[in-house]
DNA sequence: TTGATTTTGTACCGGTTCGGATAATATTCT
DNA sequence: AGAATATTATCCGAACCGGTACAAAATCAA
């Protein structure tokens, strides 16, 4: 009586012919076609091509361009501040943290197969949001969640007394944000990796005093 | 024999039927159109119905679509460095310095008839940054002279005595661009004007100790 | 006035865009 | 085996894309 009910998690199969894409994975790839030429530079042959789905199963999985778009946009923050939020985690100290921070972002900022694509949001995303208010929200949220997490853990850094205790706290947020904003861009634009590396570490220099 | 030979200047007129554009109006409203949905989301028809000029007669004046936006791009730095440059002019404090340059760049990122834009380079050039060399090369310089001209103003704060004598000129350099970028990226998201001059005195705040 | 010169306006070309219509295929259920 | 279901594969069409050919229009030189 307790199985084959239907809902039985991973295990009955549905009905018709199965899957020749593993969605999770498509709509990655499809991220991926996004990131390296923005939306509007990416057409639906370039997403089937990086998928490997047809259209008419990309459009059934997840909808028209801009429906897709929204998808691999949502995927990213989460994929950005899962890694954020790893980062800051654990009890280092807070130039270690930040520097942390960094790192992992410029793991994402340089993955990929061919050259830096930068941030996600920033290559692609900031471009839309003129002239599209639904992503200009996803954005603006985005970056206030930053500024959130930044101010959380500076709050903590100076209960334990690493920084002064009339600190602006916000403040010195806010520059970890703008940071952030300007590895992600000047990645893009094509600096290495490892000035990067160095700008972060002289950017947090400064904020910690 | 010193008039009439054709180069005087604003004198002779040219041969043929006379243009029904000025250039130079013409660049920059071709400019408004990529500013307001990057390279890619803006087409020809766009700019034609930007400027007003006719298909044959864009291409006669400016050439393909990619050499319009190269010119319009160049048009914006030309714009920014003279606007910053201004601002940082004058012997006003450091502090009362800074926050005139980044209320001028807020008066080009709120330039326009409809919403923000913010910065052209962000808004347009970032995205376009990873499949094209040229393109990433003229914003990676920018980006430096902008890092540069900060910095020059800072040593010379640091030389009059507004900043210590330690004080790391090439961080709070980039530091400084840092906030620039990220009040270019809010303002494109929607950020309101008030908001953003905020953010720029919290970080001035910072940046001048 | 006539001819040379330059720009304009229209119309078009081949290619690409996005979305959908239709038929073939692969699987489960009965 | 056969029906029901869900996905895949091929193709189509209307709109748009960037670029260009060609003739009409507007000016100057002689």
């Amino acid at each position: 009586m307790r199985d084959g009910t239907k809902e039985d998690k991973a295990a009955s199969k549905p009905r018709g012919r199965p899957r020749a894409y593993e969605p999770g994975i498509a709509l990655r790839r499809a991220g991926d076609a996004f990131w390296k030429a923005g939306y509007s530079g990416t057409s639906l042959d370039d997403i089937t091509a990086a998928t490997g789905m047809n259209r008419p199963s990309l459009r059934a999985a997840f909808g028209d361009k801009h429906t897709i778009y929204l998808k691999a946009l949502a995927d990213y923050w989460d994929l950005q501040f899962t890694a954020m939020r790893k980062a800051l985690a654990g009890d280092l100290r807070l130039k270690d943290s930040l520097v942390r921070v960094y790192d992992a972002s410029l793991s994402i900022y340089f993955s990929g197969d061919g050259p830096a694509r930068g941030c996600f949001v920033v290559g692609t995303a900031i471009t839309e949001a003129v002239e599209d208010p639904e992503i200009q929200r996803i954005i603006i949220d985005g970056f206030h969640t930053l500024d959130a997490d930044f101010e959380a853990r500076l709050r903590v850094a100076r209960d334990a007394g690493e920084l002064k205790k009339d600190a602006d706290i916000a403040a010195l947020a806010l520059l970890c944000t703008a940071t952030m904003h300007t590895i992600a861009m000047r990645a893009r634009a094509g600096a290495s990796r490892k000035d990067l590396r160095k700008l972060a570490k002289k950017a947090v220099g400064v904020i910690c005093g």
